[in-house]
DNA sequence: GGATTCCCAATTTTT
DNA sequence: TTGGGAATCC
């Protein structure tokens, strides 16, 4: 039975990934090129370590990055394993597990049990209320200064430590509003998401039993995307390893593109040093690319340092030459590559969903989505305003977070006037007055005797009523919460709210639907399915804090429509045909690394572009650019000129051969004709 | 619902 | 400088 099972696993992998999957004694890296299948050895090496190595699923955890490689591991071990056997099994997100650990050790960290999640918007807000007296608001100054503390939390280092350590004024005054937030998280009972690696970090470094612990209980450990872990993170991988070490961490140096997010890849430097026994082991075959993208690949990122060496090839042939167009400006070259496509989606019957235009900045899909329109190309484009920075989201995200946790001061804030209760700013400052006088929480303040002779007896009534109503809600919420968030949508009425303040019914309509399903994908988390637990509210409302819900939408997966995104964005997905646009200087790699000589980072992320591509890759760009006005010329970009020569195919247009020309006259012939008929059918 | 005006960004954004 | 989004007005 065993040995039946054993061949199955492995009938599909080479000798390193099997490897790779068989090696569990000791500390293990991979280092998984792109397309080599590392996902497929991850999941393996599971099944493995549970089928025949006798593991328990509940020791065995894996960690990713996003929640989407998450969810698609689950599911994919599930099917593996059958979904009873991988029952108990923890594969979730950095954050997920931070967040797991804090709610199971929160008296040891010393937090309340019904800490509220911040996200960036709502850390923002709070930065911005607690600087208003030096940054006045301005935005870059807060910016810059959450950027400061997620850097120090991520460096484990807190308010106290960096005022000691802070030099100059614009330091100390940094390091001061960084106490002053800490203080603030302390009184309100909120955690940001770097609070989620840093505090079990801090944990399980201070305190020998709770290690103990969790060490215990995790008795293997497997970490996706390795290169990105920043230092908490490798701290947290250490402290739940322990000296057994029984890990495996799969990375790839040269799809390292996230540094500027605090992503160390030195990491798999100390990894080595850290762990002298570390096994490394190296996946270069690749089951993506033709050998033309993947000879093209390896030589340009041989221009880069690196820690390992491995050079990736294929057995899927050669392949056709990359091409590049080369445009006079940027409408051009939208065209250019639009047309490309229309011409090569014809002469190979190709879906649109088989090709990807990828770019380094978001602004740059504006012209492409412009021309796709235009021939009524069906396009997708990821990345966009997201769900949850809607305000109807926003606000009912508020709702639930105050129904959590009632000292949640900034969903108090939000939620107090929404919709009018005539609780204006004049009631909120003296509430806040009160507050701040007894280190209470507004909420809490609301109750306090003192607060009838600051108002007067009109508006502390309209307050009294809402915080009397909202604390019967929230005791109800422990029980039930269901019916209680029906309540909550009754009781304020938000529909006629939404109609109220939409600047359209539609717009409204719309906004509701946004309200029902975040509604549903509450119910289905309260209710759990056959992979996931029934979670309580705290923790639901976390999940959406933290992103990760239950996808329900799995019709717009379907749509066959050309695909846009940028090159950070496109990391682990694959395309049969890819256009890397904006193949200049100062775009890619962008001006502004170029100015910080940071040029590294830029060649991986053409590298991550080149490796997307299995079949045909096409680089394009325009010398001409239209900037804040006026227009600046370009050169191409350094990276084309790194290429082999020989495998590309500059100016493609021009190199054609008149019967070359004739063919794509009469695709494009037929493409009109098609259109007018399908156009005619349309009307 | 549509028109107008004002303001902001112009590099990437896993949680 | 440009263009888009939000806010504001009719």
């Amino acid at each position: 039975m065993k040995f039946r099972f054993n061949w199955l696993i492995f009938v599909r992998l080479n000798i390193s990934q099997q490897q790779a999957v068989e090696y569990i004694s000791g500390p293990c890296l991979v280092l998984a090129g792109a397309g080599s299948g590392k996902t497929r050895v991850i999941i393996n090496k599971i099944a493995y370590l549970i089928q025949v190595k006798g593991y328990q699923p509940k020791h065995v955890v894996a960690v990713t990055f996003t929640n989407k490689a998450a969810r698609e591991m689950k599911e994919r071990i599930a099917q593996t394993l059958g979904r009873k056997e991988a029952r108990g099994l923890k594969i979730s997100t950095f954050h997920t597990l931070g967040l797991d650990i804090i709610r199971k050790e929160y008296k040891q960290i010393g937090i309340k049990s019904n800490f509220s999640l911040f996200d960036d918007n709502d850390q923002f807000s709070l930065l911005k209320a607690l600087t208003e007296q030096w940054f006045d608001g301005d935005k870059d100054l807060i910016n810059q200064l959450r950027h400061t503390i997620s850097n120090w939390k991520n460096d484990l280092v807190d308010a106290t430590i960096a005022m000691a350590r802070a030099q100059t004024k614009k330091e100390q005054l940094f390091a001061h509003c960084y106490q002053l937030y800490e203080q603030q998280q302390k009184a309100c009972g909120i955690l940001d998401f770097d609070d989620l690696i840093l505090l079990p970090t801090l944990l399980l470094q201070s305190n020998e039993q709770v290690r103990e612990k969790w060490q215990n209980r995790v008795r293997y450990l497997l970490v996706d995307e390795y290169q990105d872990t920043n230092t908490s993170q490798y701290e947290l991988i250490k402290l739940l390893v322990g000296y057994k070490a029984k890990f495996t961490v799969v990375g790839d140096d040269d799809q390292s593109i996230y540094s500027w997010r605090g992503a160390r890849p030195q990491n798999l430097v100390l990894l080595n040093q850290d762990f002298p026994s570390l096994n490394v082991i190296k996946l270069e075959q690749n089951y993506r690319s033709s050998g033309r993208i993947l000879k093209a690949a390896n030589i340009l990122i041989e221009n880069n340092p690196h820690i390992f060496t491995k050079t990736l090839h294929s057995e899927l042939g050669y392949g056709e030459p990359l091409n590049v167009i080369s445009a006079n400006n940027e409408e051009d070259e939208a065209e250019k590559v639009v047309n490309d496509l229309i011409g090569h989606r014809f002469a190979t019957n190709s879906r649109y969903g088989d090709y990807a235009i990828l770019y380094r900045g978001n602004h740059q899909s504006r012209l492409f989505e412009k021309i796709l329109m235009q021939n009524r190309i069906p396009y997708k484009i990821s990345g966009g305003t997201s769900f949850f920075s809607r305000i109807e989201i926003k606000d009912l995200m508020a709702y639930l977070r105050l129904l959590i946790n009632l000292d949640d001061d900034n969903a108090f804030i939000r939620v107090v006037n929404t919709p009018k209760r005539e609780i204006g700013p004049a009631t909120l400052q003296k509430l806040g007055q009160l507050a701040e006088q007894k280190s209470l929480s507004l909420f809490k303040a609301a109750f306090d005797v003192q607060l009838t002779e600051l108002l007067p007896p009109k508006r502390f009534e309209s307050l009294h009523q809402f915080v009397n109503w909202f604390s019967q809600l929230s005791d109800n919420a422990q029980h039930d919460p269901m019916p209680v968030v029906d309540q909550l949508l009754h009781g304020i009425d938000y529909q006629s709210w939404l109609y109220e303040t939409s600047p359209s019914p539609a717009a409204a309509q719309m906004r509701m639907k946004n309200v029902e399903q975040l509604t549903s994908w509450l119910d289905s988390m309260l209710k759990g399915d056959d992979i996931d637990e029934p979670m309580t509210l705290e923790q639901a409302v976390m999940r959406f804090t933290l992103r990760d819900m239950l996808e329900r939408n799995e019709s717009d997966e379907e749509e066959d429509a050309v695909q846009l995104m940028t090159l950070h964005a496109s990391k682990g997905l694959e395309f049969p045909y890819v256009y890397l646009v904006g193949m200049a200087e100062g775009l890619l790699p962008h001006q502004a690394s170029i100015d910080e000589d940071n040029i590294e980072e830029e060649r991986r992320l053409a590298y991550v572009g080149i490796t997307r591509a299995q079949q045909v890759l096409t680089f394009s760009y325009s010398t001409e650019r239209k900037q804040y006005g006026d227009v600046s010329y370009l050169e191409p970009s350094r990276f084309l000129l790194e290429l082999p020569q020989d495998d590309l195919n500059w100016n493609s247009k021009k190199q054609q051969t008149s019967e070359q020309r004739l063919e794509q006259g009469k695709s494009r012939l037929a493409m009109i004709k098609a259109q007018l008929a399908k156009a005619k059918a349309e009307l």
